[in-house]
DNA sequence: TTGGTCGCGATATGCAGATT
DNA sequence: AATCTGCATATCGCGACCAA
């Protein structure tokens, strides 16, 4: 995925009302931008750290600017939601995730289950397809180590049942998580912050969901899918 | 059939207003 | 006074619709 554009470089004053972030671009300009997360984003929105924005010339737009990646602790992170299922989608395609490989069709964001939509659905002739729900990963506390989620998720949890349901049915049920930071190489499904999104994976688990990781190279210039990468427990 | 436009749903959470 | 409901907020992408 590379961005249709060079981006923009700031520094963050402040987010606010979920969607927006006030930055001071490089030449000085004070903007407000759009933010494409609208999740708590814990760590990453300390005033004071260095941003990058891509800017759109669309003039319906109330605010050109988009808020995509922030560095932290030395690491770019990618903080738009709206990226990881391209990813994955890229991912999927070039065979980069083994258990994934091979299927004939790939569609987006189709309806299944109680009124949800999975957001990538693999099919093909002779096997079961495989419903996988993309998941965006930018937490970390400890070097190395992604973690997810970071904020209660009570629909993540409903997504995990209703793979489950999938999988009993004769699917594939897939979580696929992206993580949008190139300094982790394991992921952890955490239960401090969300315990009730930690039994669903569990539960899940039982119940015969898949779930992998991948990990992304992540610079200025675009975010690449690299390799899967070991979820933990 | 294709292309463009419109509107809806998804997204998360603080806050204002309403209800008990 | 405490709790609950629903709006605000910006953008994106898809489905539905209309026109050529």
């Amino acid at each position: 995925m590379i961005f249709a554009s060079p981006l923009i470089t700031g520094t963050l004053v402040q987010r606010y009302k979920r969607f927006l972030a006030d930055v001071i671009l490089d030449d000085g300009n004070a903007i407000t931008s759009s933010v494409p997360n609208t999740g708590s984003m814990l760590g990453l929105t300390d005033p004071g750290i260095k941003v990058w924005l891509s800017y759109s010339n669309d003039l319906k737009r109330k605010y050109p600017h988009t808020l995509q990646l922030v560095e932290v602790g030395g690491h770019i992170v990618g903080i738009n939601t709206g990226l990881p299922n391209r990813i994955a989608e890229e991912a999927i395609l070039a065979g980069l995730i083994p258990p994934l490989a091979g299927y004939t069709t790939l569609k987006r964001e189709q309806r299944y289950g109680a009124n949800s939509r999975i957001d990538i659905l693999l099919s093909d002739e002779g096997r079961p397809s495989a419903f996988v729900e993309v998941k965006n990963v930018h937490f970390s506390r400890k070097p190395g180590l992604a973690e997810f989620p970071d904020s209660p998720t009570a629909r993540g949890a409903k997504h995990l049942d209703e793979l489950g349901n999938m999988v009993e049915i004769g699917h594939r049920g897939v979580m696929l998580y992206v993580i949008q930071r190139g300094d982790c190489d394991n992921l952890k499904i955490c239960g401090d912050l969300d315990p009730v999104y930690a039994a669903a994976f569990q539960r899940a688990m039982r119940r015969g969901v898949e779930a992998y990781a991948v990990k992304c190279h992540i610079t200025p210039s675009g975010i690449a899918a690299v390799r899967t990468m070991p979820i933990i427990d």
